[in-house]
RNA sequence: GUGGCUAUAGUGUAGCGGCAGCACAAGAGAUUGUGGUUCUCUUAGUACGGGUUCAACUCCCGUUAGCCACCCCA
């Protein structure tokens, strides 16, 4: 037997019907975002491995263990966006053109997990970022914007959580504290967690485990290690979305698995998706662009999961009809049938016919599996006449038109 | 990355250690230039590679892919 390829473990293709509903999703968010004001940047694929390094984080798994290398380089498929567009930004000097800029992107992203519904090795993220202030009504901004967005396409129920992480001093302060107050019941933790505390203690904070989960609330947390600023940049942001009408869940144990991070986060998950239930998060990175080589600006964005949101979206039958099927008696008259459709695809119809000599019985059974609205019927004796026979496939009647009156006519029955 | 489950025409599904069925879809046709309903016919399958056995789609091992939970994250 023939080898007959498959795709990649993780990377899957879209069928016709798919990528008809992921153009109507990434249309949609596009104009979503061009309201918003944000600009489209499209990006490589490709990157320096130690950018997302530096970004994301060194002993998170993105780095340790699902970036795809290029083999003899230091180069990766990237993981995700953010650390990107700020590559981008501080390669043009960004902030010398002007002190605050909204982008956004879209396009494939790449991690090498151990692929299961809604987490595939190849997946497609959307996803913005506005650098340049620290406005808490800017928060706002976005989280607006994501919810927005998730609106448009059509994500019904969602649920927004959010927390804040602090500045990068509270980060490292109450990392501390945790790493000290945990120590000694680190044998109570579940496994991943005794490691967590060494490496990265605030992931202690959201551990599923019933074991951990008692540890932390044992501990009594406050907001204590948040300083006073953020804290009130947070009550403040609380307080507006409130304003705005948009709910959400203060998550005090939420913890962003990205190191660059900061202040604000939050997740927009969704019940209907089982294990992998994120269909979009963010949060601030304040500190990013200066860990980057850049100047001390502040910024923030977010990412939503295009194939995660449409397994929320219930199944449509999406289908593109055809506004126009010619149908010929022979083959002979094929010719003909190229030209008419020519003449048609002029005026922007679409329009098709049959290659594989099909009797005109099946012509018309596959003009109607296709959806066509129209059907021009051209045999010897329309050819004879200079005439062609136009049918109104939804009415179920048919005319004999002069030929030069072909546009005119299907025009007249598709307005109708 | 860890543990587990699954794999049968294009799709959805039966079945059995001894001839692989069904439905839908697809193609052809039903007095010859016309679609949808109906009827007839046709095409097409045990994921891949090994092993056990007289005999494997069935049992075992491996590979690949998908799924579930964990992990991670969007």
């Amino acid at each position: 037997m023939k080898k007959i390829y498959s795709s990649i473990r993780g990377m899957s293709d879209f069928d016709p019907t798919k990528s008809l509903a992921f153009g109507e999703v990434i249309e949609k968010a596009k104009n979503v975002l061009k309201v918003f004001n944000y600009k489209e940047i499209i990006l490589p694929i490709l990157e320096e491995k130690d950018l997302f390094i530096k970004s994301v984080g060194e002993t998170t798994d993105i780095v340790e263990r699902q970036m795809f290398k290029i083999e003899g380089k230091d180069i990766v498929l990237r993981p995700e966006g953010t650390a990107q567009v700020i590559r981008y930004y501080l390669q043009n000097s960004l902030h010398k053109s002007s002190n605050f800029h909204k982008f956004f992107y879209t396009g494939p992203m790449f991690r090498g997990e151990r692929p299961q519904k809604g987490r595939l090795r190849q997946f497609h993220h959307i996803g913005a970022e506005a650098i340049g202030s620290n406005s808490y009504y800017l928060d706002a901004e976005m989280i607006v914007l994501a919810l927005k967005i998730l609106d448009e396409v059509g994500v019904s129920k969602k649920e927004l959580k959010i927390n804040t992480l602090g500045c990068d001093g509270d980060k490292i302060r109450f990392s501390q504290y945790l790493k000290e107050s945990l120590s000694s019941k680190k044998s109570r933790l579940c496994d991943d967690c005794q490691k967590r505390l060494d490496r990265n203690p605030l992931r202690v904070l959201d551990c599923k485990s019933q074991q951990c989960r008692k540890e932390v609330i044992a501990l009594n947390l406050e907001k204590e290690h948040i300083c006073g600023d953020c804290q009130d940049k947070f009550q403040n942001l609380l307080v507006l979305l409130g304003d705005l009408g948009i709910k959400f869940t203060y998550s005090p144990y939420m913890v962003r698995g990205l190191d660059y991070y900061t202040d604000t986060v939050f997740e927009i998950s969704s019940d209907k998706l089982g294990s992998q239930d994120a269909i979009g998060a963010g949060g601030r990175y304040n500190n990013l662009i200066k860990y980057l080589g850049g100047p001390d600006i502040p910024a923030i964005g977010f990412a939503l999961g295009l194939e995660r949101i449409f397994l929320t979206l219930a199944e449509k039958k999406l289908e593109e009809k055809l506004d126009v099927f010619v149908a010929t008696t022979s083959q002979e008259l094929l010719g003909l049938g190229i030209n008419i459709l020519g003449q048609l695809r002029e005026e922007g119809l679409s329009c098709d016919l049959d290659y594989c000599a099909k009797s005109l019985k099946g012509q018309m059974r596959s003009a109607q599996k296709k959806g066509s609205r129209i059907v021009v019927i051209l045999g010897e004796e329309e050819v004879a006449n200079n005439t062609l026979l136009l049918k109104d496939m939804d009415k179920s009647i048919q005319k004999t038109i002069k030929k030069e009156d072909l546009t005119l006519e299907i025009n007249k029955i598709i307005k109708a």
